[in-house]
DNA sequence: GGCAGTGTACTGTTTAAATAGTACACTATC
DNA sequence: GATAGTGTACTATTTAAACAGTACACTGCC
């Protein structure tokens, strides 16, 4: 993953360990890495990768046992749910943006398939 | 425009001009508001404002007159190009992120399409 | 010249992200 | 019980965005 300036890096890393948890790359109620190990994955603080632990548990998405882990929710239709509505934000903020730009919403369809 | 947290005001509205600058709502060679306008029209600081000025003026795509005032770059040329860069850039980092969902790349366009 | 409107240049202050370091409480295992 | 590994809770510092306020220099116009 590579960091993006003008993001917050624990909302970049939120969303990566996200996104991973609803592609199938972390599996359901699979141990995440200690807070410890996670700043050293992201290079980042304990303190913020603590903090993104805790984020994930607001979110439903981890469950955290105090000096056991931290593991991935377990409850595949959770994730399924968070990915449907990762997946439909994302799209209608790309439909949004192109808009932006000035294009009719039919055109876009075709505009990716021929960037791909 | 409505702001996002967790992205920097001045790249919200640096992002919101340079749009409504090649999507047509701002005139190639257009005076832009005076600074503290700007300020008052997106209810920010009028040093924000500035400094959204300057980085304009440094991506070349606003000319500034010290005692004039702001002006949008007249070269439709650069406006386009600023378009299909942004544009491209726009799509790319669609289909990057449905890729990291999980999609298949070829299913992205019909994804779009139903989501219309 | 006088004036209003412009961008620019300062010097601060506030706020939040991120870092740094330490201490503590809980759990499993030996 | 001892230990290692876990999350948690602090306090403090650094950094940058954003704000606040002021002063100044330039331009066009009367």
């Amino acid at each position: 993953m590579k960091l993006e300036t003008n993001v917050p890096i624990y909302c970049q890393v939120l969303d990566d360990i996200r996104k991973k948890a609803v592609n199938g790359q972390l599996k359901p109620g699979q141990k995440l890495p200690s807070v410890r190990a996670l700043a050293e994955l992201y290079q980042i603080n304990p303190n913020t990768a603590a903090r993104i632990y805790r984020e994930l548990e607001t979110e439903g998405l981890a469950i955290t046992r105090k000096g056991l882990g931290t593991y991935l929710c377990s409850d595949q239709q959770v994730l399924a749910d968070l990915k449907s509505g990762m997946v439909s934000d994302c799209i209608s903020r790309f439909v949004t943006e192109m808009k932006d730009f000035g294009f009719d919403k039919h055109e876009i369809p075709d505009l990716v398939k021929r960037s791909l």
